[in-house]
Parts: C-alpha cells; structure tokens; sequence
DNA sequence: ATATGACGATACTTCTGAGATATAGCTGGG
DNA sequence: CCCAGCTATATCTCAGAAGTATCGTCATAT
C-alpha cells in the first residue's frame, strides 16, 4: 500500500472516469486501472462500482476514501511542519538565566523574540550561574545567560559571548540604619552582618566579593550564605543583615527593602550567553540572531559561530 | 513521498540506528541511506542526526515523524473501515415503511438487526406506499415495506417480495355510536361519513375499498380523504367520521379512538418488501438476511436475491 | 601515534514493478 | 445489428528500489 494508490483512489472518485482521472493524473488509463484493482485486491473489497454513467465509489469505497484523503493531507502536514521547524519557526527553546538578566537585555530579547517567532515556545528557567551551566552539558537547556564564563565539567563543549555588564549592589531593610544612602562604603560593609550567595552557586560574584573585602576576610567568613537571590533579599528584607549581589539581580522593586551601591565600584564578570558548541537548531540559531540585534556588544565568537551554522 | 518513506523514517527513529532498522525493515543499508537522503531532499530539511552514538531526528525530524505516524494509522483504518463497511458492518440503510409494518414485522426485524449490525445508521421514514416507492425509485431509500407491490414509474427495477398479510379495520372516536363493538358490517359503513386515505398515496388499500364497498359507492366518493394514517386516525378520533385502513396501523393504542373489524372481514395486499433490483450493497444484504430469519413467509425471490449477492 | 572496528555514504549492478501501447470485451444507443 | 464509449487484459519498456562491494570517517584500544 502506497500514498500512490490513495492519489490514483482520490483521482479516480473526483474524475468519476478513468480515462479522465488518468488524464489528470499524467499517467495512461491501463495503469490506473491496474493500480485501482490491486488496491481493491489488497484492500479486499470493491471500492469503485463500474456503470455505464460512471465510476462511483461503494460504501466501502467512501470509507476508504475518507480515510485517504486524511493521510495524503497528514503527509502535506508533515512537509510543512518539517519545512516550518527547520527554519526555526515552530519548536522550544529552554533559556536559563540569572535573575540580573530580566533587568537589561531579556526583556527587549524576548519581546523582539516573541513578536519575530510567535510559535516557539519559551521555556524560562531564572537560574544561578552553576546550575545553568550543568543544564546546558546535561542538555536540558539550550541557551544560558549566566554572570561569569561557566567553568566545570562539561563548560569545554560550550560556546560563550559576552552580551553584557553588572557590578556589586547591596540590598537591606528598610530600617536598617543605611537605608536611604545611596551608597555605602567598604569600610562600611566590614561592620555589617554580610548576606552572599553560596559560593558554587555564583563563582563569579564570590570571586568579585574577595576582591573586594580581601581573600579571607572575617566579614566573609561571617556571612550568612543563600542559595539564591531571592534568599539574599528575603533575609536582607527582615533584617538578618546586608546583602550583597549583581545590580541586575533586581527586576522589580520590592517592599520593605533598599538598594545601594558599594564604593569603589565593584565591576562583576560580564553577563555571558553559553549554549553547546554542537548545538545546530535553528531555533538557537534565530535566538542568537536576535540577541546580536539587541545586544550592541556582542564578540565576534557569535558572528563566527553563526557564519557556521548558515554555511551547513 | 510515497508511504514507504514514512515507514522508512520510523523505523530508523525507532531503531536508531541504519543497519538495525533496515534489517527490521528486510532490506538492506544502502538503499535505506539512500530512500531517507531521498525523503529529507524532497523535504528539504535534514530529519535526522547522524552521531556516533546513534541516530536521532532533529526537531524538523520530530515535526515530520508525528505526522508520519498518523498518516500511516489513517491508511491502516482505510482498510480496516473500508473492510468493515464491505462486509456491512458500518453504513446506513433507509427503510421506507408503511406505518402498518411497525406493530408486525418490524420490532423483531430491526431488533436483531440493531443487535448484528450495531454500527449501522438506521434511517427510519414512515410513508406511504406510493411515497415508498417513489423515494426507491429515486434513491432516496434503500428499502421499502409497502401495502402492495410498487406501481408506477420505475417500479419495474425494483425487487418485490411478499413478507405478510393485513386487513382492513375501522376506526373511530371513543364517543361514537359503534365504538365499544368488535365489528362493523358494510350495511353500517356505508350510512356513516367515511375517512380514507388519498387513492394514489395508498392505492392497494383504495383498490380494497372499492371492492368491498362497490366500484363507485356513494360513501366512497362522500369520504373525507387523508394524506397517511395519523391524519386517518387524528379525524376519526375527533368525530368527522369512521376511518378505514389496514389493521396493523395500530402501532401503539392511542386515547379516544376505537378499532374494529370490518366484516365481512376484507384482506388488504401483501405488505410487500421491495428494494433497487441493482442495489448490492452488503448492509441491505444483511437486512434482507434478517428480514428472512424474522418473517417464515419470505419467497424465492429473495433467496434467489441472496444467492445472486453471494456468488458475486 | 597507529591500528582497529563500527557505521553511514557512495558506486555500481540487478531486477521488480509502474507506466506505455495495442487490443480485447462489454454494453447501451442509434 | 453495428457502432461508440469505456474498462480490462496482454505485452513491452524503463525508472527506480534493492542488493553487493567498497570507501571515508571517527572513536576507541593498543
């Protein structure tokens, strides 16, 4: 059984005529006949009823025939979705990103992103810098923005660019007696209780804090430790201490809480984009393509690596 | 693209693997490489990664395999329904009855017809022997239970049978003189207003009419005259007079109305079976077979009939 | 670094079967 | 009764699907 067999059916019932439904099939009447009754064979049941007024399908026939023009029209389908996913126009894109991200460039990304492929679906994943790093070799992401290059097992196989910047921001309540400043100093941060976030979480904003306060520093040795940002907000907010973090880590302002820089200013790693080396989609293909639109500063690792996916 | 490149795709995303799948397949490597390069040219994306740890579809592949799939299950229920409307387990009949047949033949018959061929559409029109006949004719039924054999314009390419017997009764209003009476003589009917149907909606039971009451009776020609049965029974039971119509009318009792027997007692035509004498379709086949388990008194005809669709 | 093995792609051959041509068979209308 | 129109059958041809042999590539083992 062929789709051959289905058109020739669905020729043949339009036609109502064989010599006419070959005509329009390009073929000869003999072969048509010829391919009609070894689907009736095969089929095992008369599909056509032969009269002097014509070629009409039976019962069976109709029911076949119902049936055939839904797989011929599957098999259409299937063309154009495949056409439509190759081109990255349909399909998934998994993005984890550190929360600082959502400030700058996510928003207009995923906008233009949006509005540009209206049926990929976007998969958000707000992440730390390690844990995106580790869903990219894992290959449960597909592209990461993370604070710092990502570093560990795996991070070989990954392709990164610089999209961006951040520095050190401090966060505490609202009555904590800094509040209001717009800045506090280091001398200043000594004397507090520090909030950070868990070393193998941020690297990078662990590496900038030594930097800044000095390799074994006891206000770092005292920090209270959180596994994310949020937690480092939540805990500055009801008063455990101050919290130190990416600028950008704030999306939204939030009650009961205040912001300040930290002098000198601290500059964090670079916002990276990562995603795997090997990695060909064309829906990544698209969001880089995106990305080099809304990010001036973007090297020349992706224009390199999108030149290489176009070649293919 | 021929259903063999579908099978073909499968497979290899199933297996993962050319050699394994085309060994599943009973073909060799070769030629399944070539059919799958053929089916992504024809595409005109790539369907499938070929890596060293195997072989998997890319999301174009994805997009195309699930429709793949569900082609191929359409054209699998294309037999299996084209197999099962051959047999006449699945379609439609249209029975045509007269409303005589509803309290005889009928329950038994489309009883066990309803248990054997559950999938079949019963379309059930209760006419008149001449609209019956007319709707065969024109193709508007398949199957027919009249009064009397079809008469007229192409009735010649029906196929008749005799299936039972009927007889004329009278009815009348709860109210009227004769009601409560096991029967009525002609000396009766023929000083009472009449209400027959229309000569050529029910002409054997017109025929029957005129040879009880004579040819040109003065009660037959002042006889209020109705479209069908109901109309029949609905003026009898309002007191316009004595109604006059085969005995099986009676499908269910219904208030106001008294039936009776007419003597001396006068035999109606044969209810009478009749179909297109060209029409092979196995659901009316399968009717018929029914048809002569229920009713002892079935012809020739119709086994001669059921042999001529069997040898077929 | 080299050898080895596994796998898919390519080159070439073989043969099935789809399609072309010619013609027979059937049937209703003149 | 013949003719016209339509489908089925017979035979031939050729495209292309499948088979065989071999190459190229890459990962792993020695």
């Amino acid at each position: 059984m062929e789709a051959r067999h289905l058109r020739y059916a669905l020729a043949l019932a339009e036609h109502e005529h064989f010599g006419r439904a070959a005509g329009a099939l390009g073929i000869a009447q003999p072969p048509l006949s010829k391919q009609i009754a070894d689907l009736e064979r095969e089929v095992g049941a008369r599909l056509f009823d032969r009269t002097r007024q014509g070629v009409f399908p039976t019962a069976a026939g109709e029911a076949f025939l119902a049936r055939a023009r839904r797989a011929l029209d599957e098999i259409a389908a299937a063309v154009v979705d495949a056409g439509r996913a190759a081109r990255g126009e349909t399909g998934r894109l998994r993005l984890g990103f550190i929360a600082s991200a959502l400030l700058d460039p996510l928003p207009g990304v995923l906008r233009r992103f949006g509005r540009d492929r209206p049926d990929v679906r976007l998969e958000l994943h707000e992440l730390s810098t390690s844990r995106s790093t580790a869903g990219l070799v894992a290959g449960e992401l597909d592209v990461a923005i993370t604070l710092g290059s990502p570093r560990g097992a795996g991070a070989e196989h990954l392709v990164s660019v610089p999209i961006g910047h951040d520095h050190l921001v401090a966060v505490m309540s609202t009555v904590h007696p800094y509040a209001g400043r717009p800045s506090v100093s280091v001398a200043q941060l000594r004397r507090q209780r520090l909030i950070i976030a868990a070393g193998e979480d941020e690297p990078a904003v662990g590496a900038s804090l030594q930097a800044l306060l000095g390799k074994s520093s006891p206000a770092l040795a005292g920090a209270a430790v959180a596994r994310d940002v949020h937690t480092i907000i939540g805990l500055a907010a009801s008063g455990v201490g101050v919290g130190l973090g990416p600028a950008r880590m704030l999306a939204a302002p939030r009650p009961e809480t205040w912001f300040c820089e930290v002098t000198p200013r601290t500059p964090l790693p670079d916002l990276i984009l990562s995603f795997a080396a090997k990695d060909h989609s064309p829906v990544l293909s698209a969001f880089l393509d995106t990305i080099r639109q809304n990010c001036p500063d973007v090297g020349a690792a992706l224009d390199h690596r999108l030149r290489l996916t176009e070649t293919e």
